[in-house]
RNA sequence: GCCCCAGUAGCCCAAUGGCAGAGGCAGUGGACUUAAAAUCCAUUCAGUGUCGGUUCGAGUCCGACCUGGGGUACCA
């Protein structure tokens, strides 16, 4: 804390305005550079072809308030990209926009009396202040947010067309529902099951809600994943693959049994991944709150029916996703016949099984599935054996047995293994005509509508005639009415846009008739689905981008952001990306070829929070140790993708660092352009070396270890200055341009400001990586390590050129060797010129 | 329960299968200073979570386990 206090003294000492020249002063920097960068267009892409064009994205930022830590760490990462390839050569896009659609807007505008775009529009400005003082490398003329209207409206416009291709519908679904304040409820709306607000038992209601049916996409978003391997995070690809969850198994029809004629004879199909266990089917089970189970349930079972399916109703989320509640159900007084065995099976109504997963109808084997065994003993069931695994019985352990065994009481599978009787029964049942193989995903169906204000109208039409039209092209945008604000906005039980009268009711655009504007608002994921294409060509107003400019630039060669979108953001955005590939508007099938999630920034081994009251402000770490140094520290402080904790990282450390480096800048005294060539050798050789190595590890996004070879070739040349060739020596220059071109990355003010005392002319972020000479990565002699049976017993300097041969001969000449060997039998010697030789005794 | 990821010095972190240390923080000593800060120089500190395996050689590869973090969970 003291040495803290003291770097805070240190710097901030230099930072009035009369400070005498020399000294390091970052204030006087970022007031200084911002307008120059400005006035150049530094970071406005050429967008000519001149130059071969990389696109660098991070995740657009929700305006909540002031910039954060987060934010700070997250584009620190992404300007270093975008720099690096910039200084490669490369015509970058690096843009930036606000995801400005969103809940928290209409809350504040509920609280103030105002409107949501009050609100978001402010943030975003002090947000955009920020951004610029923090120097993020971004053509700021590509600015949009998604709650622009002349975004919305493409919003608007692709919905259209996913609608005509019928990948936008309608159906009735459960959703949450609050029956104390009238109004559905988001997920995370709902805590341990009631409602945050008023702390009424949240309950489910079916309403009418629109879906993406990114099902159809199931196959395509799974089997393109592996041409992302090794460019996304393992984790991201693991979590989208157990989202979208493949799962291969088979089709089975049962023929339920008439009760009446009510009644009928029906048949129902259930998935299974275990056919192979049909003979040890002993009952079926339908999701209770399934419109299955209603349908099935005969007369004296449906009062019962009725009861059970009002407690699951009322159970919380918590309740209900615990595995360790005794299962519960009702049996329906049906039968469903075992297509192999004719043997009749009671049909139950449980909610252990999923409506909205596979049929939402199982057959129930408990001998070999955990939750069946479970279920059959709770209620008196019979449990029937058919793959010996060596294992006791279920019945008496209360264990099911789900492992490879041998197929027993099973007719014509006795005797088979499970992965052969598997195929097998699929066999069968295909020639009996009652069943098939069958991929069934645990992916649904995307709910996009929501009962919210400050998001992008749903651009359909409801008519007592014509039923759903969509709002014809030319009409978009649907706009979001201006009129409503303050409590206007708060629930109601139906969407605030309901109560906009003038708004609601127009002309069916199809038989001109009154009728009514669909007045859900849009998921803001689907806002953020697309972003990535406006970028390309933000003010194209011909359509939702420009079609040829979207395949100059995409796919996005660089995308950086929080690992909490793995599964949602990125698997929306990957599926519009494969639908607007599909209307032949793209040529890209995958939005982001790499993938990089920084860390999260945490204090004392905690995420900031206000309740554990251990938030750092990042307004007052740039007031005290300077943006550069704010940014040297993130991306100092470790490997991109951990997390960085505050409590253990050193602004003040990285202010001295960053100092010592621009000090160098002040020393050098030859002039520019000095030929490097007559300077000290090994600085030089040092200076390449660093330069070549940088490259490779920003390709391997080691930006920790980058910093590091800088802070090595800083320490070098000071060392030369002081105590070696002087400041004079070309070599200082050579390392010291170096520094200042490699710093640009991860502090463009100070590598700013070095440029320009080294007598260079704005930006060094256009100097260009500097040129490796190769001549100079060979060193003039190596010590190579000689090892008898592994242990280090000499070293020898030779020549980087040394032979094999040369070099074994060199070793087994040793006095050292040959003494720690005394005599022995040699069994092998391995040699690796020119570096290492291994002497094995027998 | 299942699936990922990570365990190296007091701390944050480096190390194409080849001398465990590049860098930083903290500590210690020194130079400079009337003194302090800043600056500069020097320097202490671990055998890599545990056990086993592969190899001439393992922090690195393989297996099991321990600890921590994350994801997911009645998905048939």
């Amino acid at each position: 804390m003291m040495n803290e206090e003291a770097g805070y003294v240190s710097v901030q000492s230099h930072t009035d305005e009369n400070s005498e020249e020399g000294v390091y002063n970052f204030a006087r920097m970022e007031a200084k550079w911002p307008a120059v960068w400005d006035d150049l267009k530094v970071f406005t892409p050429l967008d000519d072809g001149s130059k071969e064009r990389r696109y660098v994205l991070d995740m657009f930022p929700y305006p909540s308030g002031d910039l954060h830590m987060g934010h700070a760490e997250a584009f620190a990462m992404g300007d270093v990209v975008s720099r690096y390839w910039r200084q490669l050569g490369y015509d970058v896009l690096h843009p930036i926009g606000w995801d400005s659609f969103g809940l928290p807007a209409e809350n504040a505008a509920i609280k103030r009396n105002a409107h949501p775009s009050e609100w978001t529009y402010a943030n975003i400005d002090t947000q955009a202040e920020s951004f610029k003082r923090y120097a993020i490398s971004v053509d700021w003329s590509r600015r949009l947010q998604t709650s622009d209207p002349e975004y919305y409206r493409w919003t608007q416009w692709l919905f259209k067309r996913f609608y005509e291709r019928g990948l936008a519908y309608r159906k009735d679904s459960p959703v949450n529902w609050c029956p104390q304040d009238q109004t559905v409820l988001a997920n995370e709306q709902v805590v341990n099951g009631t409602c945050e607000r008023c702390g009424a038992i949240v309950t489910k209601k079916s309403l009418n809600q629109w879906y993406f049916k990114i099902t159809d996409y199931a196959d395509r978003l799974l089997e393109d994943m592996d041409a992302l391997k090794g460019l996304w995070p393992d984790r991201v690809l693991a979590m989208q693959r157990n989202w979208i969850g493949r799962s291969e198994g088979a089709h089975v029809s049962f023929v339920i049994e008439a009760a009446s004629d009510e009644k009928p004879q029906r048949e129902l199909t259930v998935f299974t991944t275990r056919p192979d266990t049909l003979y040890g089917a002993t009952f079926f089970v339908v999701a209770a709150d399934s419109p299955l189970a209603l349908d099935l349930v005969t007369g004296e079972n449906a009062e019962a029916l009725s009861d059970y399916r009002e407690q699951v109703k009322a159970l919380s989320d918590i309740e209900r996703q615990s595995t360790e509640r005794p299962k519960t159900g009702v049996f329906t007084g049906r039968f469903a016949i075992n297509p192999l065995t004719g043997e009749k099976l009671p049909v139950w109504a449980a909610d252990y099984v999923l409506a909205d997963y596979g049929t939402g109808a199982i057959m129930a084997v408990p001998a070999h599935d955990q939750r069946d065994l479970d279920f059959a003993k709770a209620f008196g069931l019979p449990v029937r054996s058919v793959v010996d695994a060596g294992s006791s019985d279920p019945e008496a352990t209360g264990i099911a047995t789900v492992g490879e065994g041998t197929l027993i009481n099973s007719g014509e599978l006795n005797g088979l293994s499970k992965s052969e009787a598997i195929p097998a029964a699929i066999e069968i049942l295909e020639k009996l005509g009652t069943g098939e193989k069958f991929v069934n995903f645990r992916l649904r169906d995307w709910l996009l509508s929501r009962q919210r204000f400050w998001g992008t109208p749903i651009p359909i039409i409801h008519c007592p005639d014509c039923g759903e039209v969509p709002v014809p092209d030319d009409q978009l945008p649907v706009r979001l009415p201006e009129n409503l604000r303050g409590e206007d906005l708060s629930p109601k039980g139906t969407s605030p846009l309901a109560a906009a009268s003038d708004w609601v009711n127009v002309d069916c655009p199809k038989c001109g008739g009154a009728a009514k504007r669909d007045t859900d608002t849009m998921d803001t994921f689907v806002d953020s689905s697309w972003y990535f294409l406006r970028f390309v060509s933000p003010q194209f107003t011909e359509g939702p981008f420009d079609p040829e400019k979207v395949n100059d630039w995409m796919p996005v060669g660089q995308y950086v952001g929080g690992v909490e979108h793995a599964i949602l953001h990125l698997l929306y955005a990957r599926f519009f990306t494969k639908v607007i590939h599909d209307m032949g508007m793209l040529e890209a099938t995958e939005p982001f070829s790499r993938l990089l999630n920084q860390g999260q920034v945490l204090n004392g081994g905690k995420a900031m929070s206000k309740s554990l009251g251990n938030g750092v402000d990042l307004g007052a770490q740039l007031d005290r140790f300077g943006v550069d140094a704010v940014r040297l520290t993130m991306v100092f402080a470790g490997p991109p993708e951990d997390d960085v904790d505050w409590a253990d990282v050193s602004p003040s450390g990285s202010a001295k660092f960053l100092a010592r480096a621009w000090r160098l800048g002040q020393d050098v005294t030859s002039e520019p352009g000095t030929a490097a060539t007559s300077g000290d050798r090994v600085l030089r050789s040092l200076t390449h070396r660093c330069v070549h190595e940088a490259k490779a590890l920003l390709e391997g996004h080691k930006f920790n270890v980058t910093v590091a070879k800088i802070m090595e070739l800083v320490n070098a040349t000071r060392k030369v200055i002081d105590t070696g060739a002087g400041a004079g020596d070309p070599a200082v220059r050579e390392a010291t341009e170096a520094v200042a071109v490699l710093l640009s990355l991860f502090a463009p003010y100070t590598a700013e400001d070095m440029w320009q005392a080294l007598g260079h002319p704005a930006s060094v972020a256009n100097a260009g990586f500097p040129a490796v000479d190769e001549s100079l990565l060979v060193q003039a002699s190596i010590t190579a390590i000689v090892q008898v049976a592994g242990k280090v017993r000499d070293r020898l300097e030779v020549s980087p050129n040394i032979t094999e041969d040369q070099l074994r001969e060199l070793a087994l000449g040793s006095a050292a060797v040959q003494k720690v060997l005394d005599g022995r039998e040699i069994r092998t010697v391995v040699v690796r010129a020119p570096k290492l030789v291994n002497i094995v005794p027998a």
